[in-house]
DNA sequence: GGGAATATTCCC
DNA sequence: GGGAATATTCCC
């Protein structure tokens, strides 16, 4: 029995806020947070307890694949009106997918509800704390944002009415500007960190070889 | 009885996405969404319906106030217990005052839990579509970046020839941002260029330790 | 799959 | 009270 999670879906103090990293940049892989986001943890768990053990039928409703580096959800109607709502504040399928893709799963099998993370594996719970939500990384600006650069022609017409308008707008432009100028400089900053421990990390290894060399002589 | 709401909290297809407005920008008030928040619903259909009519003491659980401008919660933890649970996919009473605040109503009383929004009265229902989030409109930047979008915040007294000025001082802003932004992306594409020449260093220094170390043995 | 809105939680 | 993270929902 599992009942430590919801007790009639209510009682939970798990759910949103981690005390994860506060409000620091947070650089991609760099500062680790302290413990796993509790939708890593609730999944690990209902694994490990086998969902509810089975259906009533005998069948698993949800278990490790065979070599624990997935695992996959035999019983989908089962999962959503057993499992879930004992350990989530919901029952649907498309939500429990969804976290799995906030968080960077792939579905492996066309042909049953088979998942994987690199970071998610039977015995593995302590790598849980690997696996971070997937962020806007790479290109980080939100789409409405990348117009703006472009298209301020502002191709108009009516100039009397038109003026008004264009300030709100020249506002807004600029506010996205400063939010986008915000986000390099935290860019800026993730670099800079990620460039000291790579130095760091080049001096240790030289070192380290150094070290050995002369213990060699 | 209401239980078209949560039975066993489950269930339930009100919760989160509300079909206001997709993807436009949405300024201020301008864009209005079609049907209320689903929290408001939901707190205004409790109130009509009395919470739970009681809580078996014969006591009122929550209710509209006299002149139904606002609604009080008469007790927070049969309320919590009782009520919420039934509307919500909580029953933790912080949760719901953060929504309350999240939708801009005010406590108006030290004494009891007592609320207002000025658009959610008793028989007001369609009222209800005028009560939006509160976004982080007037200073949407974080306190570390108002500096500069404040230093231009011309304390404009005589609005009529304030007009043309601030317009072009936000012309000159703008470019300056955009300026700034080149200067930013160019850092950026530094700093990507060395990390890249620090990892094949560092790759570089550990094969050669690892061949030195092999030829050695 | 994933963007984006709302909901819930945690923390100041 | 409100900022910000995570969770849940809706929609493309």
């Amino acid at each position: 029995m599992a009942e430590n999670y919801n007790s009639n879906v209510l009682d939970l103090n798990l759910g949103g806020g981690n005390n994860n990293g506060g409000s620091q940049g947070q650089v991609g892989q760099s500062l680790r947070p302290r413990c796993p986001a509790p939708f890593l943890l609730k999944t690990y768990d209902l694994l490990e307890e086998g969902g509810v053990a089975d259906g009533g039928g005998g069948g698993k409703i949800v278990s490790w694949n065979g070599d624990g580096s997935g695992f996959v959800v035999w019983s989908p109607a089962e999962f959503c009106e057993l499992t879930l709502p004992r350990y989530f504040k919901h029952n649907n399928f498309s939500s429990f997918i969804r976290q799995l893709n906030t968080y960077g799963f792939k579905k492996i099998s066309s042909k049953r509800w088979e998942f994987k993370h690199e970071k998610f594996q039977r015995g593995c719970r302590d790598m849980l704390v690997e696996i971070t939500r997937k962020k806007c990384e790479p290109s980080v600006f939100p789409s409405y944002l990348k117009s703006s650069s472009e298209e301020n022609a502002t191709t108009s017409n009516s100039m009397e009415e038109n003026n008004n308008n264009s300030h709100q707008l020249l506002m807004e432009e600029n506010m996205n500007l400063k939010k986008e100028r915000l986000e390099l400089q935290m860019q800026i900053a993730e670099f800079k960190s990620l460039e000291m421990k790579l130095l760091e990390c080049l001096s240790q290894v030289m070192d380290n070889h150094q070290n050995k060399s002369r213990r060699q002589c």
